[in-house]
DNA sequence: AAAAAACTATGTCAAATGACACACTAACAA
DNA sequence: TTGTTAGTGTGTCATTTGACATAGTTTTTT
C-alpha cells in the first residue's frame, strides 16, 4: 500500500477518453489558453500542439508517476493539485513541490536522461490532466525549429520561475512566505493538508500551526 | 566609468586581431570542452559555437551586471568564481547563487524578457570570461535547429541543477550542506568569505562560525 | 606605513524551533 | 456503524538560532 492509505488506484490510460471531439475541445480550452500566454502560435499550430497530449482525469490520491519508475511522459495539470515528494535518507516524505494547475509537471531529471526518478508524484485533488508522451515530444523538438523554440521557451519559463521562488526562499521570512501562500494559492491551503503546507514550506508542522495561530488572533 | 565598473575591459575583435589563432585556442579549450559534456557537436559546430562568444578577463571585485541595469548577455565562466546577490526589503544582501566556473551565468529573467534586473554579480576572484551577447544569442537559436535544440538542452540541464538543488536543500541539514560544499566545491571554501557563505546557505554567519568549530575540534 | 574598512571569533541572552506527548477530530474502509 | 488511520491542536522542554556586543585580525585604501 502506499503513503496515501487505502482506497488509491493506478490511473490506467486510455478509461477517460469516450469521444474525440469532445476530448479536441477540452484540450483546446485549457492547453490552449495556456500556450496563449507564450503569444507566438496561430490557432491551427495551438490546435495541434493540443493534440499531441492526451486527456486524462484522475482521482485524488491517484500516483502520477513514483520512485523507481523512469518517467517518460510530461504531465500538464489542467485543474488540480499535485504533490511532488521524496524520501529524505532518514526515510521522511519532504515535498518538492505543489503544482496548482494550469502548469507542467514532471520529473525532469528522469524524463530528459532517462534515469529512474527518486520522487514521487501524487494527485491531492481530482484533477483534470493532458499527457504528453517523450515519444511524441522528441518528435515534436526535432520537427521544426518553431517547435524547438517554443519548448524551448517553456523550459526558460520554468527556469526563471524556479529562479524567482529561490529568490524568494532567500529573500523573506517563514510567515512571509505563508501569508503570500495564502493570498497568491488559496487552492492549495484549502485542498493540502497543514503537514504537506509545513513540509512545503521547510518547517514542521507544530512551527506551521502556531503561524496559523498567531494570523487566527489577530 | 562604464557600467561593468571599475577595471573591467572587453577584448574588442579589434584587440584580439593582432592574435586571432592565440584567442581561438583560448577559447577553444575551456568552451569547448564544456560543450563536450552535451557529446553533439563537430569539431567545426563547437569552434564556430565559441566564436560566437566575446572572451574578456576581469579582476576581482568586478561587477558583471548591476541592479537597475538591463542584462544583455550571458557570461560563460572559464575560471572564477562570480557572487550572484540581491537586496531584500531590509536592505540585507542575499547571495542568490555562487557561481564555480565552468558554468553559464545571467540574470535570465533580465536576458529573457528585457526587464531591469534586480540582481547583481561581481567576480570574487580574478576570472575568464566568454561573453554571448543577446544579439548573437538570438541569431544562433534562430539560424537552425540543431542550435536551438542545443540551448534548450543546456537551459534544461540548468533547471535540472536547480531543482536538484532545491531538493538537496529540503532533504538535508545546514551543516550537511556545508559539509558537501566543503568536498565538492573547495575553490569556494578557499575564496569566499564567511559571511558569504553563511548567506548561500541561508543562515548566520555566527551559525555557520559554530558549524566550522565543531568540525576544527573533531 | 598608517588609517580605515571589512571580516572573524566568541560570549551572552532572548526568541524560535523541533521533538515528544497526548487528546481530540475527520476521513474512510469493512 | 464501528474500528482504524491520518491529521490537528496544544502544552512542555531541550536545543538551535539570530541579534548584539566586542575584541582581535586581515585587507584595502590613502
Amino acid at each position: 500500500m502506499n503513503v496515501y492509505g487505502r482506497g488509491f488506484f493506478r490511473l490506467t490510460y486510455g478509461a477517460s477518453i469516450c469521444n474525440e471531439q469532445l476530448f479536441n475541445l477540452n484540450v483546446m480550452k485549457t492547453l490552449q489558453n495556456f500556450f496563449d500566454t507564450f503569444g507566438e502560435l496561430s490557432s491551427d499550430e495551438k490546435f495541434y500542439l493540443a493534440n499531441q497530449f492526451e486527456e486524462t482525469h484522475v482521482k485524488k490520491g491517484t500516483p502520477l508517476f513514483e520512485e523507481g519508475e523512469v518517467v517518460d511522459r510530461i504531465y500538464f495539470i489542467g485543474e488540480g493539485i499535485l504533490h511532488h515528494f521524496n524520501y529524505n535518507d532518514f526515510g521522511e516524505r519532504k515535498t518538492l513541490d505543489l503544482h496548482d494547475g494550469p502548469c507542467f509537471c514532471t520529473d525532469l531529471h528522469s524524463f530528459s536522461e532517462g534515469k529512474r526518478s527518486e520522487e514521487s508524484c501524487v494527485a491531492l485533488s481530482d484533477s483534470t490532466l493532458y499527457v504528453l508522451t517523450k515519444a511524441r515530444y522528441n518528435a515534436l523538438i526535432n520537427s521544426n525549429i518553431k517547435w524547438s523554440n517554443f519548448v524551448k521557451g517553456i523550459i526558460e519559463r520554468t527556469l526563471i520561475k524556479m529562479l524567482d521562488q529561490v529568490k524568494n526562499t532567500a529573500n523573506k521570512s517563514l510567515e512571509e512566505r505563508y501569508l503570500e501562500l495564502v493570498r497568491t494559492k488559496p487552492k492549495i491551503i484549502q485542498n493540502v493538508s497543514l503537514r504537506v503546507i509545513a513540509s512545503y514550506l521547510g518547517t514542521s508542522r507544530e512551527t506551521l500551526h502556531r503561524i496559523r495561530r498567531r494570523h487566527l488572533v489577530a
